[in-house]
DNA sequence: ACCGTATGGATTGTTCAACGATCCATCAAG
DNA sequence: CTTGATGGATCGTTGAACAATCCATACGGT
């Protein structure tokens, strides 16, 4: 008789697979209008028709309806009724939000790395390296999103992929916020030096340090922010 | 001229208007579809049909298909690709990591109770009443409910609606693991005490011993549940 | 000019019917 | 016991249709 308990081989297929089972129209279609959202292709208060956008993508208005409850729910776009989806323009006050978010959420995840596996740290280590080298390299957008990453890896510390998929979504929010000035791109440059070290204060798992550094950032990363975009809604 | 900056009963008026603009129709059959879920009236595990349940609330597939994607997204309903919605069945993997993100998630909430306004504790010290007075009459469900309402408020000293909406959708999600259990409704019973203290612990702005009885009443909580958990896994 | 109303076009909200794709249980063959 | 084929049920997606709603415009009264 074969083995009662799986072998090895078998749930390492079943993590595998996860990527694999492709989603469904709906969802592939909504993929492409986050990136396309998050990257700043589609300007924050642009009315998505439903049927200029099913037309463009192929898609029937059933389908893109769904696709649009998905990122409405993601809080990309917002659904008036009976007037449509637009996309998401950031308020103050929800950037104010936001980093609150990020300093209650980010600083809990930092103050686990006592527990967290080495791996975890590793993760942050190559986004730090990763920043570095596109800022070297002076490819801007590859700085932001590895910033973006760097950030990411810390909230895994937490260990939680309920909270990464929420943050996610906090972050992609943000993202959305940086569209609305003149250059985003910049933004996260001037953070690598800091990145570096809020790393190697986790890497002693200096939890005392680690937080200050991560306020540090948050608190001036807010601050420029809300100046630029008070700037621009003034000109 | 009129006044060019907006009265303040303008901007009262929009707040208010919120429960009034009804959602769609797909909202309110989510609405509905989620308080028979949550309240265990449909069994996790149970499979919903596109035509069965849309003939029963009478709406439409495709609308009902916006409502499930809307449930699916809070991680109520599981979304399986050509095989329909079911009602999720929690694993207690899930229940551990519902807890650590409650311990995270809450213990930050507390921490913040020095810069939260008085109103906010006053919704604390009613939601204990609230359970003190339902236990009193034997009122289990209602019991359950005011628990709810206390680590709702608790999470409301954040600040954050975002994180409060996270939080709802995980506090729903862990109902679903109490109804996976026999009784789900005496389980909150045994804590009205140490709501009770928690709250004290509050008023005085006393965080490191707010921060004790949170941890316990969760570590408690979450040995309870899973050991109930096992059980009826096990019978 | 100012205000309320009516009118019409455009877009969304919702339903319905249809067809292909996929899953699942069943059964037959090896 | 495994493999493969068959058929029914349900989902995935589309296209069309109609009602409901919003918006801009024009109209008429003051």
């Amino acid at each position: 008789m074969t083995t009662h308990t799986a072998p090895g081989w078998v749930t390492a297929l079943e993590q595998a697979k996860g990527p694999l089972g492709r989603g469904s129209t709906a969802e592939r279609i909504a993929d492409v209008l986050r990136t396309q959202v998050t990257d700043g292709h589609i300007a924050p208060g642009t009315r998505l028709s439903e049927e200029t956008v099913g037309a463009a993508l192929g898609v029937s208005r059933n389908t893109l309806r769904e696709a649009f409850r998905l990122l409405a729910h993601e809080r990309l776009l917002v659904h008036e009724l009976n007037r449509g989806v637009f996309v998401r323009t950031p308020h103050p006050d929800d950037v104010t939000e936001l980093y609150r978010l990020r300093r209650l959420i980010e600083g809990a995840a930092v103050r686990e790395v006592a527990g967290a596996p080495d791996r975890a740290i590793d993760e942050i280590r190559r986004s730090v390296e990763e920043g570095e080298q596109a800022a070297a390299e002076q490819r801007w957008p590859d700085v932001a999103t590895a910033d973006l990453h760097f950030h990411r890896a810390i909230v895994r510390l937490a260990g939680s992929p309920r909270l990464e998929a929420f943050m996610d979504r906090i972050h992609a929010e943000l993202r959305l916020a940086f569209h609305a000035t003149g250059d985003p791109q910049r933004f996260h440059a001037p953070y690598l030096n800091r990145n570096r070290e809020l790393l190697t204060a986790l890497q002693t798992r200096d939890t005392r340090q680690a937080e200050i550094h991560l306020t540090a950032y948050l608190d001036d990363s807010e601050r420029q922010l809300l100046r630029t975009l008070h700037d621009t809604a003034h000109p």
